[in-house]
DNA sequence: CATGAATGAGATTTCATTCAT
DNA sequence: TATGAATGAAATCTCATTCAT
């Protein structure tokens, strides 16, 4: 007996309520979201949500697991066709300084994605998710570092690995000034490529 | 006549309310602890903390209002005392340089802060006070600056402004690793404290 | 596709818990019967009422409403067969002469209603919807009297106005004597008929 | 040992907290008002009305209570001087006709007058209390009636007893108007009155 | 598979009453 | 006697989840 539904068919279903989760999420926040909430934004029915989902916690992973890996295709595809260490670094930095600060979607998602972060700190389990997440992004700078490294584009003498997660604390703290208007987001960001860059280089 | 009770009394009480509100705030976050968490670590009945306050919502402002109020009035009295514009950021940084990364309490706090930021981002009414809180510190570091560079101790073609923002951008993104077990914490700020420091001296 | 419920079923629903909650209300009293009164008496749970009615305060509105709406509908439709305007002083006269006093719901469903007009004295919106619904049957009184004056059947220099508030007013004071025991209804209110329409008459 | 205070200090302090409830009961009604409204509206402390009275039942009923007594007393010295049946009738009608619709005060207490009267259908004990009193009022009437039939001033024929329920059934209906903003009082009255002592005239 | 009515545990908040001072 | 802080039972309302159709 074949499927009475071609798996396409769910998986769009599954991105549809998926994109409607976020941004019920973004907007409320995950507690104050509810399940109804998505029902209205998504136009699918309670039952429908449940036959995807077997419950608001597994959504939620699942937003944030969606956003994520779609980040880590964009970066992973576009690190294979840069070439040199010095690109790469530009190129991430660049993802940030090309932001658009008035996307209200992009804004929510910030949101909703640190929140969770913070989530995490009581879930063991969640941790691990994002801890995995986390060291895979760290390792990707380390390693274009050691490259830098390697080649001769940068300095011998600094850590990888530290500046590398030195990277990602820069990146979180500058999403978390999301929430104060007024924040001089490019300025600051600039100023810190600078500096980073120039620490690499030596 | 009113035998009542003292007013130490009662600020001695509300302190305890609001102490134990933070530890269930910080263990399970604002939406999920609830009154009666309160009520059992607390030892208090759930008729008394009302009688202290008259909502959830008004705790948990409180309790963020309280250490808020603790910080200011610290780094204040400490800025007082110290001579020099070099002084000032090198203590700030050492305050974060000296954290006990293994206080529970501390990192407790620290969840139910950046969660409390997020969440501000939904309460037009919140965001202001935060943002009133977040000036005072901008205010802060700005105004240490502009004296190095009237001092000659800084470099006089920094953006003070900017540099401000840059520092608490970088606590932030810090203190947001603390979810991260093995991130290399004091290496990462102390690597960043130098180069900070190395720009405003030039 | 939408398996769902008749409407029918939904209204049926409706009207079996106003019914519940009209019986609750008049044993006990608007403030005094709760939610968990109506879940007991109805057999639904609080999950469902709450899914048809949005608060206590609307299930109380509609008690009211619903009551009312029939009321109107039984007497319109009888006046627009009565050919003399006598005849429709008689009948509505006659609806109260014949009610039974024994009939436990009726009587609580009284109480209910004045205590409900009493409510509305604090409640400006609502002293507005009872005051509508009051006017309707005022309206309808003096529009027979200016008809039974203007065929002759009734004396032409009595205030239409004045009698038709005098005979509520009649109606409102011989309802609310059906909380002493003993009240000699027919008897009082046979005599009040009779002078009434003697009055009328000249 | 004397009494620390005085009888009369304390009756006064009775009075004065049964006044201070009065005017919040009228004000949000019995279940509404809470005991803290009525601290504030006193100025006395929560524990010195529960030193005067045992609870908030008790403080509803004494307030009644002292309501009618005043009645009582007034309406009964009044009788006393009044030497024919007429002027006492007359009298009694002339009381509700010279009240000042606009006191606020008085309308408040007819509501709460009236809202105490349905409740008492729900509890016997005080249905047996309030029925007490009615038949106080209805004796004094007809009573006066039957002075007046013996004296010649009133039609022999009618029934004293009909008529004095009817007297209050019309007191009745009128008082519940006061709800009705625009409700012509004094006109459906004075035309009561005049039909009322009509019939017992002859 | 889709639906949405039904459920009920659990959350916040109120308030009459008590009692130590 | 006077006080008002403390109490906790009880009320309203929400919402994730289930399941018959």
């Amino acid at each position: 007996m074949p499927p009475s539904v071609s798996e396409k068919y769910k998986e769009e279903k599954k991105r549809n309520i998926i994109n409607s989760a976020l941004i019920c999420f973004a907007e409320k926040g995950f507690e104050t979201a509810t399940i109804d909430d998505i029902v209205v934004h998504s136009g699918f029915s309670k039952g429908t949500i449940y036959n995807y989902f077997s419950s608001k916690d597994e959504i939620y992973l699942e937003v944030l697991h969606t956003a994520t890996k779609n980040d880590i295709d964009v970066i992973t595809n576009k690190f294979s066709v840069l070439r040199t260490a010095l690109s790469k670094i530009n190129y991430l930095f660049d993802l940030y300084l090309n932001i658009d600060l008035n996307n209200q979607k992009r804004l929510g998602f910030t949101v909703v994605f640190y929140e969770f972060t913070l989530h995490c700190t009581r879930e063991k389990k969640l941790l691990e998710l994002l801890t995995k997440r986390r060291n895979f992004f760290i390792h990707l700078i380390s390693e274009a570092i050691k490259e830098g490294q390697a080649s001769g584009e940068f300095n011998k003498n600094i850590q990888a690995d530290t500046y590398s997660h030195l990277f990602w604390t820069i990146i979180d703290g500058i999403n978390l000034q999301v929430v104060y208007k007024g924040f001089p987001y490019y300025d600051v960001l600039r100023e810190m490529k600078e500096a980073y860059i120039e620490k690499l280089k030596n």
